[in-house]
DNA sequence: ATAATGCTACCGTCCGGTCGGAAGGAACCG
DNA sequence: CGGTTCCTTCCGACCGGACGGTAGCATTAT
């Protein structure tokens, strides 16, 4: 069964590997090769095998390490999770302006989307393959940065900084389309800045098109 | 071969069958058992068996229709384009104003939305999985869509109906993002008609949350 | 001795696609 | 009208390959 998921690190007896090497790097490097495989590929389109060969290991390896494909696309999904609540709670805490705290979210999703390229990619587009349980999960955890969008926003309106007709599960959904679509297209090389980007949802957003 | 995908309809013999029982009606009844399984499953995760075993008919008959699994796929990706190329023209010939065109063009990417649901699906999830050319050939049309918004934004600013400082591809990525990411909630049942989320994304857009 | 790590070989299953043929209307011939 | 041939439509059995996962073993550090 491997250690898999739940891993008593702190009582499991350590072994220590001569000149730096360590295990843990194995498990790193095949998470590094399925982030590229998956996020290209796709899921079901990458085999277990093409994930071993390209961190130069055998099935063996990965099956001592993961208890099973899934168990893998779990550990993506629940990385990127993480990282996305605790940068999500230090925006709220950071600032009380409903206009400032929507301008750093935006910034803040579009700098994920820029950093956590693979994760994001793979987090929508084989978040629906996690079964049961976990799907559930997934969904729940995505669904409290969404509730985070639209309490700002809600809150905006209550206090009079955004326009009272603004239904705020709406201006949520676009916003969040917005910035989660920008993983089809925002390159960090290319041409646009993240911060100009941001810029623009921001005042678009806020201001409007309209001179 | 089958006759799969160039059918010369016109100097084919038209067999007549018996009580109203139309072939094509098979080929439709697999389309539509294809669509319903893709959209829930994905693609990959939907066996040719299914799909025939949905519509009440074996591999066999399927086989006879299509030339393969992916020339399925091939069929509804280019059902759901010509259909949004062709309401497409219709908005650039009814008016001539940006924001009236803007207005329309969310309107009418919402409307598609919600009527091709699974299409659209399809369309976003499983676009990577065609090959080579085809894939080519969608993202070319695809492309024109945004083009379309694409320009009518950078019309309006050119024109001072739109802010100067606004970057007309970036505007377009927002807005198309919006729309797209739509096909991810939206429901045709639900608590939000169309018309009203409509209404809010063009008002957002246009005149801005702010006050 | 024990536990962790990784490798090789193997298994069972599922799935896309093929093939030969059956059923029956259409067309031509007489 | 009867008989024959052709074509379309669909069936059902089958094949080959790929893939997830398992089992047993070798190596190395504690």
């Amino acid at each position: 069964m491997a250690r898999a998921t739940s891993r008593p690190e702190s009582t499991r007896r350590r072994q220590r590997w001569p000149d730096g090497y360590d295990p843990e790097n194995t498990r790193n490097s095949l998470i590094t090769s399925a982030l590229g495989l998956i996020e290209q590929r796709g899921f079901d389109r990458t085999s277990v095998q093409e994930i071993a060969d390209q961190a130069q290991l055998t099935k063996g390896a990965f099956y001592h390490h993961f208890a099973s494909k899934d168990d893998l696309l779990r550990h993506i999904q629940e990385e990127y999770l993480e990282a996305q609540l605790a940068a999500l709670q230090k925006i709220e805490a950071d600032s009380d302006d409903p206009a400032v705290r929507v301008r750093e979210l935006i910034r803040f999703s579009l700098t994920s989307v820029a950093e956590y390229r693979a994760h994001v990619t793979i987090f929508y587009q084989e978040r629906r393959y996690l079964t049961g349980d976990l799907f559930a999960e997934v969904t729940r955890k995505r669904g409290l940065v969404e509730a985070a969008f639209a309490g700002m926003i809600a809150d905006g309106v209550t206090r009079g900084v955004f326009r009272p007709d603004v239904d705020p599960r709406i201006a949520t959904f676009g916003l969040v389309g917005m910035c989660a679509w920008a993983y089809q297209w925002l390159n960090v090389g290319g041409p646009l800045s993240v911060d100009e980007v941001a810029r623009q949802f921001s005042a678009m957003v806020l201001e409007g098109l309209s001179a």
